[in-house]
Parts: C-alpha cells; sequence; structure tokens
RNA sequence: GCGCCUGUAGCUCAAUGGAUAGAGCGUUUGACUACGAAUCAAAAGGCUGGGGGUUCGAGUCCCUCCAGGCGCACCA
C-alpha cells in the first residue's frame, strides 16, 4: 500500500495543483472505519478549506468533480460526512494487485543506519529488562533493514565501569578466590548477580568498603593484576553468557564497542578538541564548577560537566565521544578482532585498542538509532543538542534515542520471588527491578520458565510427540511468547511484570500468532499432498457470496497495509505498531477460515480464491513473524 | 525549583486530530466425528481523572487543577 498510496497521491496533487496549492505530503489516507464508506479515505478537502477559509463541504464536491473520472482503479469516488473524500477498489483490483506484488523487494535506502542495543554492564546475568532493551534494538533493526536500509547492530560494553569492579573486590577480597577459582566457577553470570547484589548491600553499610573498591578499580585501570586478569576474564566471560543468551532469542550484533578501546584510544581528547573549536564546551564560570569545563544545556538551562576539577572525563565525556565516532563526525577508528561466531556463520566483531584487522568499515552512519531507556532521555537530548551545534551541520535530527520506559515488576511477583516489602511498598503499582539489590528476573531464568510452560502445553496435545521434536518446538514457542510480549506495549509505559500474564499462551500473545500461521501451513501440507487438479482459471470473486466477499475484502486491504505500517512503526517509533498489526491479521484471518471451508470446498474455482487469499496472508505473516522474531514452529 | 512521561471497561492494554472509543484476560453462554478448541461465536461491562479552550471534528492539541511515575551528581 506504501507505493499504492504514492501514487494515488501523487495523481491527486497532479490533477489538483493547477486550481489548489497542494503537495503529496498534505494528502493522507486512511482506512474508514466501515466499509460502507469505501477502502480508502483521505481528508483532503478539510485540508484545503481551512487554507483557503471555505467550507470542507464545498471544496469537497469541488475537488470531487475534477478527479472523479481519473483513475482506473476505484469503481467510485464519493464524498462524505463533513468532507472525507471516499474511495472504493474495484472488485478485482485488490486481489490481482497483491498478488502481482507479493514478492517485490522493498527499494534500497542510501546510507547506513546504526542501531545500539542491548549495552548489558558485563558484571552480572542480564534481567527481564534487559530484555526489553533488546527485543526492542532487534525488532528495529529488522524492521530497518526490510524498508531497505544497510544496518549496523552494535553493542556498547561498559568493562571499565566500578559495577565491575564491585564483583572483583567480592572475588578477590569477600570470597578470598583466586583466579583459577574463579574460572572454576560454573554459571559466573548467575553467581555474580548474587555477589554483586551482597557486595551492593555491604557498601550501603560500610564506607570503608568503597574506599577498597575504588583501590581495586585503580588497578584495574593500571593493568595491574591479580585484579586486571580477574576483571578481563569476567567482562569477557559474562558478555559470552549475554551474547549467548541473546542469540537464543533469535538476537545479533555486528560489533561489539568496548569501552576500554575508547579510553586506551583516547577518543575522548579528539571528541573535546571539536567540542572547544565550536565553543560547544567551555570553562565554567561557576565558582562551584571552578576548572571544571562544561556544555550548557539549553532545555533545561543547566551546565553540564564534562571535564572534572581534577581533570578527569565524566561518563557524557565518553558518550560524546562514541556518538561522534558513530556519525563518522570523529577523526580515528578501532582496531578489530572477531569475538564470537553465530551458529549460521555471522561473524560478531569486536573492538581493539591496538592494530589486529583494520580492515573492517564500521561507524560513519548517516542515521543512529540509541535503543535505551526513557530514564537517559537528559543525557541523549545533551548529545543531540551537541550534534545541531556542530559547524559541520545539524546532525541532531539524524541521532535518535529510541526511549522506552522500564520493566517493573508487580508487588505480587516481588513477593513470589522471595523478597519482603514494606507495607507502602505493597500499595504500588509496580517496583523497579533493581539490579543492585537483586530484585529482578532473570532473563535467562524467565526464558527457562516459558520453556518450560511451552512444553506443558505441547506434550498435553501431543502426548506420542519424540521428546527432542517437542522440546524444539516448545523452545521456540517461549521464544515467540517472549520476544511477542517485549513490544506489544507502547514505548512509553512502563510493564508490570508479572509471571501470570507473562506466560499465558492465548489472545493477544505470541503464541496465537504462532497458532494462526501454523495451521495455515497444515493446510498448505495437505493440499501439497492432494493430487493436482486442473486449472481453475482466473480468479473471478463473483463467485463468492456477499458474506464472504465483505470479509475476503476486508482481508486483502488489511494485507495491502503492511509496509505503510512498517513504516508508520518507524516514522513514530512506536513498534508496537507491528505487533498490533500482526495480531489483527490473525484475528481476521481465524475468522475467516473457520468460517469458509478451504479443502472440503467442492467448487475448485471458488477453493482456488480461498487459497489465494490464506496464501497471501501465509507470505505477510512470514514476514511479520521475521521482524518481530518470532519464530515458525512446524507443529503446535 | 526546572524538565519529561502517564491517567481509557473489574484487570492488562489498543486507538496516525477523523466517522459508532476497540482487543485480550476475567465473568456468563454456546461450538471439537471438522482445514488443529493455544481456536471460534455471543452477552454484559465506558461522562477516556475534573474543568476550560482551539477546531468542521478532541481520548489525542493548548491552558488549568487533581492523582501517580521518572530525570535533573565533579556516580557510571
Amino acid at each position: 500500500m506504501k507505493y499504492l498510496k504514492r501514487e494515488i497521491s501523487n495523481k491527486l496533487v497532479s490533477i489538483l495543483k493547477t486550481d489548489y496549492e497542494i503537495n503529496p505530503g498534505d494528502v493522507q489516507f486512511s482506512i474508514p472505519p466501515d466499509r460502507k464508506f469505501g477502502d480508502l479515505s483521505t481528508t483532503i478537502p478539510f485540508v484545503i478549506a481551512r487554507r483557503i477559509q471555505e467550507k470542507p463541504r464545498e471544496v469537497g464536491e469541488a475537488i470531487l468533480k475534477e478527479i472523479k473520472d481519473g483513475f482506473d482503479m476505484f469503481s467510485e469516488i464519493k464524498l462524505a460526512g463533513g468532507g472525507f473524500l471516499n474511495f472504493r477498489f474495484k472488485k478485482d483490483f485488490l486481489l490481482s494487485y497483491l498478488l502481482e506484488n507479493q514478492d517485490r523487494q522493498p527499494e534500497a535506502c542510501p546510507g547506513k543506519v546504526i542501531v545500539e542495543h542491548t549495552s548489558i554492564n558485563p558484571n552480572k546475568s542480564a534481567h527481564i529488562g534487559h530484555l526489553r532493551n533488546s527485543c526492542l534494538g532487534d525488532t528495529l533493526n529488522r524492521a530497518l533493514r526490510f524498508m531497505g536500509y544497510q544496518v549496523e547492530v552494535q553493542n556498547y560494553i561498559d568493562d571499565t565501569g566500578v559495577q565491575v569492579a564491585d564483583v572483583v573486590w567480592g572475588l578477590l577480597v569477600l570470597r578470598k578466590m583466586n583466579l583459577r577459582q574463579i574460572r572454576e566457577i560454573e554459571n559466573l553470570a548467575h553467581y555474580l548477580w548474587d555477589l554483586y547484589s551482597q557486595v551492593h548491600k555491604m557498601v550501603e553499610e560500610q564506607e570503608d568498603i568503597t574506599r577498597e573498591i575504588r583501590e581495586v578499580l585503580k588497578k584495574i585501570e593500571n593493568k595491574q593484576d591479580p585484579e586486571y586478569s580477574v576483571s578481563d576474564y569476567i567482562s569477557r566471560e559474562v558478555l559470552l553468557n549475554h551474547i549467548q543468551l541473546m542469540e537464543i532469542a533469535g538476537i545479533q550484533y555486528d560489533l561489539l564497542v568496548r569501552e576500554s578501546d575508547i579510553i586506551e584510544l583516547d577518543f575522548f581528547a579528539k571528541a573535546a578538541e571539536i567540542l572547544k573549536k565550536n565553543r560547544i564546551m567551555y570553562p565554567s564560570r561557576d565558582p562551584e564548577k571552578e576548572g571544571c569545563w562544561v556544555i550548557r544545556y539549553d532545555r533545561e538551562n543547566i551546565e553540564k560537566i564534562v571535564i572534572r576539577s581534577d581533570q578527569t572525563v565524566t561518563y557524557i565525556g565518553k558518550d560524546i565521544a562514541y556518538a561522534l565516532w558513530k556519525m563518522g563526525l570523529l577523526p580515528g577508528d578501532f582496531y578489530y578482532e572477531e569475538f564470537y561466531r553465530y551458529s549460521d556463520q555471522h561473524p560478531l566483531q569486536m573492538t581493539r585498542s591496538k592494530s589486529h584487522e583494520p580492515e573492517f568499515d564500521f561507524g560513519h552512519a548517516s542515521r543512529v538509532y540509541n535503543v535505551i531507556g526513557k530514564r537517559q532521555s537528559y543525557l541523549q537530548n545533551i548529545i543531540s543538542q551537541v550534534l545541531d551545534a556542530l559547524e559541520s551541520g545539524n546532525r541532531g535530527q539524524d541521532f535518535v534515542h529510541f526511549s522506552y520506559e522500564m520493566v517493573a515488576l508487580t508487588p505480587r511477583c516481588v513477593q513470589e520471588m522471595g523478597f519482603e516489602l514494606t507495607p507502602e511498598l505493597r500499595t504500588r503499582a509496580h517496583i523497579d527491578v533493581s539490579g543492585r539489590r537483586g530484585i529482578a528476573v532473570k532473563a535467562d531464568d524467565l526464558m527457562e520458565k516459558l520453556t518450560e510452560k511451552s512444553l506443558e502445553e505441547v506434550l498435553s496435545r501431543n502426548p506420542d510427540m519424540k521428546q527432542e521434536v517437542a522440546d524444539r518446538i516448545a523452545r521456540q514457542i517461549a521464544m515467540g511468547a517472549l520476544r511477542y510480549f517485549m513490544v506489544k506495549f507502547n514505548s512509553n509505559s512502563v510493564i508490570a511484570f508479572d509471571f501470570q500474564d507473562a506466560l499465558t499462551f492465548e489472545g493477544d500473545t505470541g503464541p496465537y500468532l504462532q497458532y494462526t500461521l501454523v495451521r495455515l501451513n497444515s493446510i498448505f501440507k495437505k493440499i501439497g499432498s492432494q493430487a493436482d487438479e486442473s486449472h481453475p482459471g482466473p480468479p473471478d470473486l463473483d463467485l463468492l457470496d456477499e458474506k464472504e466477499l465483505t470479509i475476503y475484502h476486508e482481508l486483502l486491504l488489511h494485507i495491502s497495509l503492511l509496509d505503510s505500517q512498517i513504516e508508520f512503526a518507524l516514522d513514530s517509533s512506536e513498534l508496537s505498531v507491528i505487533t498490533s498489526y500482526t495480531y489483527v491479521l490473525c484475528q481476521k484471518c481465524n475468522h475467516y477460515y473457520h468460517q469458509f471451508s478451504i479443502l472440503a470446498e467442492k467448487n475448485p474455482r471458488v477453493r482456488q480464491l480461498r487459497l489465494s487469499l490464506i496464501g497471501l496472508i501465509r507470505k505477510k505473516l512470514e514476514v511479520l513473524f521475521e521482524i518481530i522474531g518470532i519464530p515458525v514452529p512446524e507443529r503446535m
């Protein structure tokens, strides 16, 4: 419909531009709420009426006269309500249009897009909040690819921070372990999860521990052993754990960018030069910030410190340097080394600070999406403002903070996990997850629970199924449930997580979608095994009765929206558009084939018509599943 | 104080300024000898937090009040 809409609006504009001042951007199409109005609707009379100060209805009538005979594809163009211009497609148009274009590839878009997502501190297990980030990020990546963009997926690894030092201290001092013993820890990420919250609790209670940890951090920075080796070991090991976990969920990256390499290569020095030259960063005149270099943040009228009075760099400094590199505005580059090879042979590169294989072409994107929680808006806005202020051009709008709200837990869920709650907390709608306190559902625990539940469901329906097959299908259903769950909410809404909701496989869920497609596939499987009958001739929608035709047409119309829905999802940074579109498509499809049988239909021409429709739906669902990252089980 | 976000059915959530505010769950009722019941059909359930404004048209935009959440460190 994207191309179709473009075609129609161009034609409209070319007819109308002699009498009115309009451009294609003014023409917005929507699907009327009731088919009695037509198939496609535009509000262009309202737009023009406002512009020339006349009544919409009258403008509409004038427009109608001009365009009435200009379109082959419509059987009817009517004016309705206060000035809606409604179009009705000729009976056979949509079906043949969709059949002709079903394998159409999107036009390649120029430039490269970077999507950064996941970016989990490599010091403990990933949790449910990280999963929302990764699922959104990966769906964003897949949607962009679908639209024809070249996408590079990056995952930023903060391997230098205090979080890592916390657990290094915990291992070396608190647990008195050496590197050899640490290497023997089974499921290190889980082990560190508990250790991290224990350390954090001690830090809150005893001040001298903070000092000890700072010492550890310093040793790590100076590459002193055993602290450095331990820190290096755990950050690599935990990172690998995260990478493999995400691979199970169908999520891959192209590049891991390590903070230690940004520091080692002193990217900030290069960034600082640019910031100073553009007078974006300057020495503060505020006596309280004496010796500090700051950036002015206009929106909230404050000065943000970038270089502290002791000349060290704050968090935002590294972020700006990284942002400049992504946008191709920083002189200099990383070196690279392969970190991991996915099971489909896709290589995952990691930055290095010393020469290895510099033969890569990462960075310098024409647009960057940072999938980061809403809480970081403040910092992301500052970076965007910085990019706008550069002499080299206003690049702020190409630096997109793809923001989303947190995953929180319902009080019931927190209690189920064995945490005590104060009466005040118990009345809250939801409770923030906290890696520091260990109050969170670990990603792998959730995935395991989902898989267990799926297996139970699969076996209850297919008691004779081989264990191996059942296991595979259970995993696919679990991942379908997870990926759908993580993008189905508006990005602005906090997900109040509860096992009861998340472990549901009925209704508005991933497994519902999978079930729909599995059943469609099973129809085609049966058709394939039946002897192919003679060609029934060209499709003729007159063969369908009125009731069926209505639903049939409704489905065609809905199918035709796929590309414009993906486009809209990207334009509005709202990926739940894709899930709800898919859900409605499945609902309509189930509704249809429940009423009209396909294999049992005697008339081969009617059967062919029905097959064409569900064949189209099947194709579109495969595309949508690919974008959301939902696997297609062979059966359920 | 400054800045951002949210308030829609009992619950969880949809709705691109557009026509009669929709789904799922839950409740009540029906449909498996069927292309698979993880499905489908049906019923009940709403002054879209309150009040003003803009508009041909407001759940959506503006103002205001009420109720919640989050951010604003020489932490990362």
